[in-house]
DNA sequence: CGCCAGGTGCTGA
DNA sequence: TCAGCACATGGC
């Protein structure tokens, strides 16, 4: 058991935003995993009481994980540029963008497209318990995510048994393009956010909405700006009646909000989906 | 039952 | 370049 500082955080909205999917809230805790650690993580205001089952997960694992290094104050003040998402950022205020795995990330957000969270959190934990590795702690059994060879490895079939509909074969063909190195993922680390994005959309299911997900998630590219169709309903808002291509979109949503524009997105997305109701 | 969901790929103009 | 369409599945 080990303490984190947290100030400026909400665990609540960060892990209820739709980022990641493989998180469970508890009476008064959130489980989950963090690469082959299983993480329970209570929020008590400014601080992070962790219990993990992995002595390599401790307390600058988590920081970095939910990015407590960053500068919250001035990335809002940043974005803070109209009254849309000064509304969302009052609502919501510490919910932070955090660092997840690329591959993970990838996965998972290739299994995301139009689809719903309830149904992508059922895909995913099938995914894991189906061909994951299995962890325990403490009485919480959970799975670690499927590396790129396994699920390389699996017939369109088995994955289609999952649930994962058309999408098997898309999320096959990608863990193999991963698996043999022709999307040398952890290369993708270092180098901007245009570089990341066109080395993503050359996999299969991967199209602009996935690449911006996984660059922003995965790969801390903060100008990334996800449009999906609860953020073309948020940005009706800038453009009212006017029709307007998502081309078009994306470019005026980089220069509205700037180089943290991937923040607003998130906090314009989990604003209008607790407004509409969540989930249809 | 019809509609919707963190879209993408393919086709034809 | 862009509209129109098919694609699986489960919750509401």
């Amino acid at each position: 058991m080990f303490e984190v500082e947290a100030t400026d955080f909400s665990l609540q909205a960060s892990l209820t935003s739709g980022q990641s999917f493989r998180w469970q809230a508890h009476a008064d805790f959130w489980c989950g995993v963090i690469g082959k650690a299983v993480v329970k993580v209570r929020q008590q205001e400014g601080t992070l009481s962790c219990e993990t089952s992995d002595p390599a997960m401790g307390p600058l694992e988590v920081r970095r994980y939910f990015a407590l290094d960053l500068d919250l104050g001035a990335i809002l003040e940043s974005i803070d540029v109209d009254i849309q998402i000064h509304q969302a950022i009052l609502s919501h205020r510490g919910l932070r963008v955090m660092r997840q795995d690329p591959w993970e990330t990838l996965a998972s957000f290739i299994c995301a497209s139009f689809n719903n969270i309830k149904r992508i959190e059922g895909m995913i934990g099938r995914l894991c318990q189906s061909y994951g590795e299995a962890l325990s702690f403490n009485g919480f059994s959970s799975f670690s995510f499927p590396h790129p060879e396994r699920l390389a490895g699996i017939s369109e079939r088995r994955l289609r048994d999952l649930g994962l509909g058309y999408r098997a074969c898309y999320l096959r063909h990608t863990a193999k393009r991963v698996a043999d190195r022709k999307l040398p993922l952890d290369q993708l680390q270092r180098v901007d956010y245009e570089t990341v994005r066109s080395a993503l959309l050359g996999c299969e299911g991967v199209g602009d909405k996935v690449a911006d997900c996984v660059a922003l998630f995965g790969f801390e590219k903060y100008e990334a700006f996800p449009i999906d169709v609860w953020m073309e309903r948020a940005m009706r808002y800038y453009f009212r009646h006017r029709k307007i291509g998502s081309r078009q979109l994306h470019a005026y949503a980089r220069r509205h909000f700037g180089s943290f524009a991937g923040y607003a997105q998130q906090y314009l997305y989990h604003d209008v989906r607790m407004r509409r109701g969540r989930d249809a």
